[in-house]
DNA sequence: CGTCCCGGCGAACACCTGTTTACTGAATGA
DNA sequence: TCATTCAGTAAACAGGTGTTCGCCGGGACG
């Protein structure tokens, strides 16, 4: 297609992607049942098969790991964030399409999820940090696409602001209460999912009736 | 007043409580800077001063006292909480009541808020059961006294625990929030309590036009 | 008074940790 | 083809860890 910088990726610089992966998902499969402060190099390596001081061509430190698994259980998430928001939609429908995704987004990836909320007011601060960036990214976008709607005419960028955070705590709690649902913890998914778009709804009058209450 | 069974605690009693709460206390400390999975039992009875097997005299392990901190951070709370909503109020003023609340709970206590905040998808399965028991109470508690309210007329107890649970989650955001910001990470404390009233404000809105919108 | 209780001590146990060092050997590129 | 790069290795380093043991000494109590 375009004859730009794609350097063809000689076989030893795939070789070792496949091995920082390997690393990736090797810490993320022991974050299951630990947090990340008490995760060891070493514990990492045994998984993965090779020697701990390898550990150190691909990532600084334990924390490093951790910003780079943050990018992997977020970073594919904007895209769907933004196609969740741009179809124009029924209010009530677009409330069960965004359950319904926080649902299946559990289900095929449990451990990233658990990874996030576990490490969003974990005891590494790059990693916490890392985490509150990406969601302040989410809710700049989801206060964009809200503006967009008719409901928001005469809002203040502020009032947006803290809808739109409003709304991003709220899917976070809803994923974390999916992920102990998925545990046989707490209620069943589909109580969640019932009481996640309750409060969804809730929300929304709220905002329909703003500065009229 | 009453001579009932009240043993006299004994100086012996009084001393053990002692070491018992400077142990809680230097846990507590510890656990500013890291999450309990990765605190040390030697590390707090090196704080202490004193020999790392007398933990073993107070604590059956350190998740142990993790759930003991738990009971100490939340099971104060529970009387501020009916106290708030116990007093018949302008819905605004008992929002500002309870922001307020909020942020100087967090100020005198910013310790033991830290750790509910960090423990509460913690790496320790025992200690997230008990937060997790802890915020429920207080759910039940929310429940229960916004079902007094007028506005609540209609409501389904089912609908009453979905708003209640709202109601907490937002509280937890809240409070984490306020301590991000007397640490000067992220917006200041007067940003976080007007963001904080008026996603509460949003939100009785939404409550007053509940099943009209 | 004498006995028991029991919180705290110090030492030792076996094990695990992060990090550095010098090295190997295959893929690389002139 | 030959020199170079570099992901991965093995071994050693200096610490730290949780847990157990027997012992001490002062409050508790018959």
């Amino acid at each position: 297609m375009s004859h730009t910088s794609v350097p063809t990726p000689t076989p030893r610089e795939t070789q070792k992607a496949r091995t920082r992966c390997a690393l990736l998902d090797a810490g993320l499969r022991l974050l299951e049942n630990q947090s990340l402060s008490s995760l060891g190099l070493r514990e990492i390596t045994r998984v993965v098969g090779m020697a701990p001081a390898a550990f150190y061509r691909h990532f600084r430190d334990l924390s490093d790991l951790g910003v780079a698994l943050v990018e992997e259980s977020l970073g594919s998430l904007h895209a769907v964030v933004r196609e969740i928001l741009e179809v124009p939609d029924d209010e009530a429908a677009r409330i069960e399409r965004t359950v319904e995704t926080i649902a299946r987004y559990v289900r095929e990836h449990p451990t990233h999820v658990r990874f996030v909320a576990r490490e969003r007011h974990g005891g590494v601060p790059a990693v916490r940090a890392a985490i509150g960036a990406e969601l302040d990214r989410f809710a700049d976008e989801v206060a964009e696409a809200l503006a967009a709607d008719e409901v928001s005419a005469g809002w203040s960028a502020e009032d947006m602001r803290m809808l739109a955070e409003l709304y991003v705590d709220h899917v976070v709690m809803t994923a974390s209460a999916f992920l102990d649902a998925a545990l046989g913890e707490g209620p069943d998914e589909e109580s969640v999912a019932r009481t996640a778009r309750r409060q969804l709804m809730l929300i929304s009058t709220g905002r329909r009736y703003w500065r009229e209450g």
